[in-house]
DNA sequence: TATGAATGAGATTTCATTCAT
DNA sequence: TATGAATGAAATCTCATTCAT
């Protein structure tokens, strides 16, 4: 009748308790979550935490690391192998992918990374090595393939291909912050910005 | 009658220490910033800062308040009483003040409104009150009144004024987290962005 | 049949297991030891450990016990079934034995007793009866035979036989303290005692 | 009528606080006592002894330093100045000097150095220098200038001055592990190994 | 005012012991 | 028997806050 109180789950356990970290660590902020609470959440005793995660700061680590979503490989892989023209893939794929962000966890991810990040400069540069800089090389290439097709025109965006994603990041920091206070409509804002965007690249088609 | 030996700075003391405290929440966060330090910093015993903030919350708070640069002020009623045309202005006066944004300490704001914003709805709420909507709202009429004028066509600009405004946050989310890895030359950067907006919203002059 | 496939050393597990407390409690003393350490050691799980040590003291006192080094046992009966003189004894076995205890684990019992011991009265009580007591009571008896003999004459090591192993104990707290610091010859330290002793009791032979 | 909570003793406090902790060590080891023991025991609170000591460790060796008798010092200084001849020192001021020792705290010091001292090399280094090699340095003085007289002739003695002071340590040892089993009478024990090594050293005066 | 010694609640971390498997 | 995942009590250490001076 009384539940076990043991539960072998070894498999298991990381990811359960990496997946409670990020809720708490979400609400809370890193310093202000207490291991206590992160192991409550998991269902899972605080002795057993420390038996995979040596600190509190492994921890932390390990909620960032565990956090590159497998869209951003797919969204590379898929620059890599589309037959899209170079519009077609920034109005589908890409379009689509950024609006997704600001709708998934990853605010927490930035709000972590804002806060802790800068304490943490392996964990920066391991984001920076598996995440962003891969991002940013996937962009470039489609750029440029753009630019060799005709597509588009040669442009500031040839060396800042950044140029395409700073609303994704704003609206991220908007509903971070002043979500109650006024509703951005992340998808209307970010589509705006990639027709912008492409409006000014595109070749004159005379 | 000797002179007071005492008289030094009386009212300067809540500025110096939240300036202080400024720099101490800047280099660890809110919550890894230990009190002391913040004294220690500014020349002031623990005592003495608590006769000016009754605890470590108000003077987080009173930080982040302090910290409205006068030069949205200034930038606000410029927009009211320029004499330049929309697009001279957004290429003279605003775009200075969006690079200037990326160097000056608004970084630490960033991350402290990240970090601990969500956490005292009353501070952002001050802060959208007090810079947010007013600046947004002074963009919207700046873009109006080119639209009036005939200067630029109706677009997507007209309800989210906040595109013009983008790079700068990436800006600022670049240097505090990737600087070591990239240089970001956020003026080209900016600067880039801005031209973008404007080839896009100028009304064709046939 | 197959046969069975663990068979192996069955009943030599509690000695593994001591051997191995042994030398965790010796590097680290009693408290700093983590029981999982001495099982590891062991070669055993930590469960296996516990079926047969109820807890950690247990399992350290069975460490003491185990420790009486055979060869008391031997000088003992030797003292009691030995022909040579009693000048003779003291200069052979005894020296031999003597200046051995110094090079051997002993350091570490005395170690663990002395941190550990005066919170075990038991394991004193042991200790004392089953070593120290009958150790001074060998030796009383082996002086008492060389002043019967006209060997010795009376003196205080009647009284004191401890007087004779002083430089033993001495020993082994300058080699556990201050080995690094200053070498001893153990071998001549004690040989000069002993035979400073002889010096002093031997009777006048004219 | 309420006590003050507060009482400011700043140049006290160190003091207080590594006398209650020696006490508390003495009792139950470095390991097993808890620093909030130490801090009631010496009517403080855990984070006033805190800010006087980094860390447990640190109060230790606080402890250990703190125990230079200032009688070695007395003594080392009067084996330099005495008039006495060194047969009178030795049975004078250097045997009182011998037979205090198992009666003082002293006991409590072997125990910490025994259990805790090899793990702290830096501590036994500081006991070398500053008290155990100074001691052994002003006893071979005292010998030397025996041998100088002519009033001792040359031993074993002068190359090993540690053979006067091993039944000390022994004593020390005894009272500490055994003393509720056999009771020693330290002053007489002491007293005959000085007579031994006397005997056994003076010039025949025929 | 101004100080900083003093407090104590609470955080992280460890580890002897248990028990489902 | 044998394992080692899991527990939870307890230890060390920190720091916002107070208050005697």
């Amino acid at each position: 009748m009384t539940e076990p109180r043991f539960q072998r789950r070894k498999e298991d356990r990381p990811a359960e308790i990496t997946a409670a970290a990020l809720a708490a660590f979400a609400e809370n902020g890193y310093a202000a979550t207490r291991v206590d609470d992160v192991a409550k959440r998991a269902g899972v005793s605080k002795g057993l935490l420390y038996l995979y995660f040596k600190t509190k700061e492994e921890l932390f680590k390990a909620v960032i690391r565990s956090f590159i979503s497998p869209r951003i490989d797919a969204l590379i892989s898929n620059v890599e192998e589309t037959e899209l023209s170079a519009e077609e893939f920034l109005r589908g794929p890409f379009l689509e992918f950024a609006c997704s962000i600001p709708k998934s966890p990853a605010r927490v991810l930035l709000k972590l990374m804002v806060a802790e990040g800068p304490k943490h400069p392996d964990l920066i540069a391991w984001y920076w090595e598996h995440v962003v800089s891969r991002g940013i090389t996937a962009l470039r290439m489609l750029i440029q393939r753009g630019v060799k097709n005709g597509e588009f025109r040669e442009s500031a965006l040839d060396e800042f291909p950044q140029l395409l994603v700073t609303p994704i990041f704003f609206s991220l920091l908007w509903k971070l912050l002043f979500q109650p206070h006024s509703e951005l409509d992340t998808d209307q804002f970010i589509g705006a910005h990639v027709d912008m965007v492409l409006t000014t690249i595109k070749a004159e088609t005379a």
